[in-house]
DNA sequence: ATTTATTTTTAGATTTGTCTAAATTTATTT
DNA sequence: AAATAAATTTAGACAAATCTAAAAATAAAT
């Protein structure tokens, strides 16, 4: 089945918002989307006749598993063009997402699964998030927020939830990226901040708020 | 100044049609678009509006100076991507141009640039045509792969597409480079494969797949 | 349990790109 | 030059995707 860009964008959306909620309402998606509440409802009409989700009026909405489905295709797309911007364009991992989210909409299969074989089938993208296979399973690797990691124990920067242009900022300058081997040295009960070795380079203090949104792996 | 799909779509057709016929007819757009007269009508008023041709009713039209650098971007990418899809993901050279219709849209400036030198800032797409650099200028000269080169025109390589080191390592084998003059002997119509001869040496036979990532120039 | 507030949906308008059918302009033929 | 044909444009309609404003349903508060 055929999709427009607007519905791909709105399966999408709500695909990010189950994630977290379970059943998604009307108002959320209209703010992931920057769009109006009533525009959602018509959109989700439409989705509805084609199987795309679940909805029953005034009582939220998700996708079915054909929905799913369609969702982690287009993720899957979005994250292997990160991954070349990335790493064969030589693209600042800031400026990729912008890209690929036109990116994402190109329909061909084949351009996806010769992308795919060409990038050397990664897992992760860029900024560390897991890139769907084409059954749409989806990698797992156990990951802790550095709030969780225990002191002293070496592990390694696995991807950030918080992607503001702020965040990603202060990360660069502490050359702190995916892939950084990393090592809590102090833990103030104070105000929470981390006192942060990134091996082989430096020592900075990050405040809770930062480091609850990095996310690390170990063993 | 941005533009729909539809709108470049719309200035790419005028741009391919007044490279032979000057003055652009409204039924020959529609014809190239696969629309209909009355919708070309429509886009041209809008099209006029922006300055993106020189319009008068009932008289034809044809591209600004603005519309003609417009159209020179867009095949700019279209080439720029069928590159991309040949000779980096494999793709055979007859499937990328309905991908590139599409990937043609996608708007950043950057990521062609990036892309652009990818690839190596190659002259000539794999059909042959040239592509035009950031400032729209046209490399001149026109290059045929060896499938398309008539028999017994003597010709020079110009460019291999597929680099793969097997492939390389033929043309080493033969002596065959970047400026060697060539001559097709004979075609072989049972398996489509060429006797070629390498003018001041020997004559070899190459396979349609070899022959097909050759590229040649004459005159 | 009413009233008030919030959320969601409907109704109707707008924009973009397309269409058909009719009208108009230009070109061709007798 | 008048009649006919072809090309082009206008007028009006339609579908998609959005919006605003008002109505309806649900949730929260007194």
């Amino acid at each position: 089945m055929k999709f427009t860009i607007s519905e791909e964008n709105h399966i999408k959306g709500v695909y990010h918002l189950q994630q977290q909620t379970g059943l998604v309402n009307t108002n959320a998606l209209a703010c992931e989307m920057q769009t109006k509440a009533a525009s959602v409802t018509d959109m989700l009409k439409k989705l509805k006749l084609k199987k795309i989700l679940q909805y029953e009026k005034y009582k939220g909405f998700k996708l079915t598993e054909m929905g799913k489905k369609i969702a982690l295709s287009i993720i899957r797309k979005h994250r292997l063009w990160e991954y070349f911007l990335t790493v064969k364009l030589g693209f600042d991992w800031a400026k990729v997402h912008a890209i690929a989210e036109e990116l994402e909409h190109i329909s061909s299969e084949e351009l996806i699964q010769k992308l795919d074989d060409f990038l050397g089938n990664p897992s992760f993208d860029p900024h560390g998030d897991p890139i769907p296979d084409s059954f749409g399973k989806i990698p797992t690797i156990k990951q802790y927020n550095l709030m969780q990691l225990p002191i002293k124990k070496k592990a390694i920067v696995s991807s950030v939830s918080n992607q503001s242009a702020q965040m990603l900022e202060m990360l660069k300058h502490y050359k702190i990226g995916i892939g950084t081997p990393i090592q809590i040295t102090k833990h103030f009960l104070f105000d929470g901040s981390l006192e942060v070795k990134i091996l082989k380079n430096t020592t900075c203090i990050l405040s809770e708020q930062v480091a609850k949104n990095i996310f690390v792996y170990y063993e």
